[in-house]
DNA sequence: TTGTATGCGTTATCAA
DNA sequence: TTGATAACGCATACAA
């Protein structure tokens, strides 16, 4: 009564092979005659082996089937956006052939003693919407010869991208808003940080942003609306959007006639705000998302938007990765948003 | 020029120390002199040392800090579900303390290749909504010595459960909507088993419902209604109640005056297909959810709904898996949902 | 507080 | 087709 767990050795020894040869019945790497095969599995099921221990093989290969995504902080905020699920799923899909399946890791570790980039046992890493915070990690990562993807965001040098035309495509936005005679236009933004509050946006604020989407985004906008205010959301969600949405329609006076959103969900939560406070869209206020989501009981409402191909995206993450894995270094990818003009933006009204 | 990265005893020498004293400068586990941790600091960064491999570290230690989380299907309907996602951020939370992070793991392995709980190097692993698939499975994962828990399902012998009042809720439910006299009720459920399709189930079906948490609930509502018929959805998500909804509602002949729905998304979605066909709730159709979500935009219903506790599951669940890393044998926890009545259930219309 | 010795369980390489 | 050998890089028990 050996309360020990069999190893691959004791299976070898009981089936009279040597190890190297029942390592090779389970790996399936080299051919293996049809008697010494029974005979190793017959003394695997005689012991109770189970097959190798994937640690063990993880340090062997260099390898454990681990790809670590890195996301702002708690689960929720990342998978409550359904471009980020459908991306993720995506990411799955593509490397799941190379036997990899996805950890997830929180950026600046939300609990004490979280796995990190730096600890956990990864083959690969790849980033969703990197932050200045994150691009620190980002060295000493890659040092440790861990290939690293970036979705939606700047490694630096050397790191493959995942890109989306996010200034071009949030410009676009601006311009039609533009093109429709508003003037008094506010950006709704994603957070600026993990973990940002709520509220206007400085131009302190703004130059320090460090999350590269949200830059970027802003950036389009200004490209057009330079002067023009904006206000940060404490995530991408519908109701964060709606608590920005109160915060602009509050109050008897003037308010924006136009609200140029950072994504759909936000969009969706301003109009809510903007039904709310008695305006009509589009006749009272003009809205405009980002990302060309699906959103359920929006009827009669269809959002003006920049649809981003998501799925698209995580699998050339995917495949970034498993070219890195291989050896090869991929080239970043561009893709580029689709500007849908929807109902929910119009002409301003005509003041009397 | 050696291109092989160094390794602890590369630093250990070079700081003129034996590779336990690096090694335990490393991980803090034993006192070390100012002095030498600093020496061993200064080789490390003088070689590009950038602390334990942690494929390593795992073999030795019997950890790799990971632990699976097995979840049907695709990643998007898991976390498309605001109970889910909020269950998986207390999981992450309640691990993160031991050390451990998450990996996604589909049951089914979704594309060939992928990592399953047989080859993933995980310490444990948390099921969510067991299904008869998973059971079989389950028995292979212990033997190996891997911890494991169930959310929402039932593991077997031995397997610490965290489970909610499934039947007994969804009993409440039926019991308030037979109070209210309605007699033609039609119970919507989530999918029987992965992947499976839309449309009336059958006796047979029911009998052979593969997911512990349908199977449950369904049985809630047949204790009160065991003849009314049950109409299985592609999914828990809004569009799949919607779709259901349509098919109930379609054309000018009798449909249910109520509808049980097994999930908050799913009436959601009935509700918005209520409306589409013309009806008004709870006027001419009552409907009735579970979970307790908050859904955005629902205004001015507030759905009749069972609250469950998703973010005490998860932290219970993650609780669970540390007691059983430590060698403990915790126990299984139950939790109860909350009957909460809203406005989208009335009593039945008169007919004249 | 530091060093010595050992093995965690596997698999790649090469020769037979 | 099989077997011998040699790492993979680390952390622990124990002795000093």
């Amino acid at each position: 009564m050996n309360a020990r767990r069999p190893t691959i050795s004791d299976v070898a020894h009981a089936a009279g092979v040597s190890p190297s040869t029942a390592s090779v019945v389970f790996s399936g790497k080299t051919p293996v005659s049809e008697a010494t095969r029974a005979k190793v599995l017959a003394a695997a099921a005689e012991l109770g082996y189970l097959g190798p221990d994937p640690r063990a093989a993880s340090l062997r290969r260099g390898r454990s089937g681990i790809i670590g995504v890195v996301s702002g902080g708690r689960l929720g905020s990342v998978f409550g956006d359904p471009v980020m699920r459908t991306t993720m799923d995506a990411l799955a899909d593509a490397v799941a052939p190379i036997g990899a399946g996805l950890l997830l890791l929180r950026e600046g570790s939300v609990v004490a003693g979280e796995p990190t980039l730096m600890t956990a046992p990864i083959d690969a890493a790849v980033l969703i919407g990197c932050s200045a915070l994150l691009r620190d990690h980002l060295a000493s990562v890659r040092a440790r010869g861990i290939p690293v993807v970036v979705i939606e965001g700047d490694g630096g040098e050397g790191v493959p991208r995942i890109a989306l035309d996010n200034r071009e495509a949030q410009r676009l936005a601006a311009e039609h808003v533009r093109d429709l005679g508003h003037t008094n236009v506010v950006a709704v933004t994603m957070p600026v940080r993990w973990g940002s509050e709520s509220g206007w946006l400085s131009r302190d604020d703004e130059s320090t942003t460090s999350v590269d989407v949200v830059a970027d985004r802003l950036a389009g906008f200004r490209d057009v609306f330079p002067d023009a205010a904006a206000y940060a959301a404490v995530d991408s969600s519908i109701d964060a959007g709606a608590a920005v949405g109160r915060a602009l329609f509050a109050g008897d006076g003037p308010h924006p006639t136009a609200v140029v959103s950072q994504s759909d969900l936000l969009a969706v939560g301003v109009l809510r705000a903007a039904e709310e406070a008695g305006l009509r869209v589009p006749e009272d206020v003009s809205i405009t998302g980002f990302d060309g989501i699906v959103v359920d009981g929006l009827a009669p409402y269809e959002l003006t938007t920049l649809v981003q191909p998501a799925w698209q995206k995580g699998r050339a993450a995917g495949e970034a990765v498993a070219a890195l894995l291989a050896g090869d270094t991929p080239d970043s990818q561009w893709f580029t948003s689709t500007f849908r003009v929807g109902n929910t933006t119009g002409p301003v009204a005509v003041k009397y």
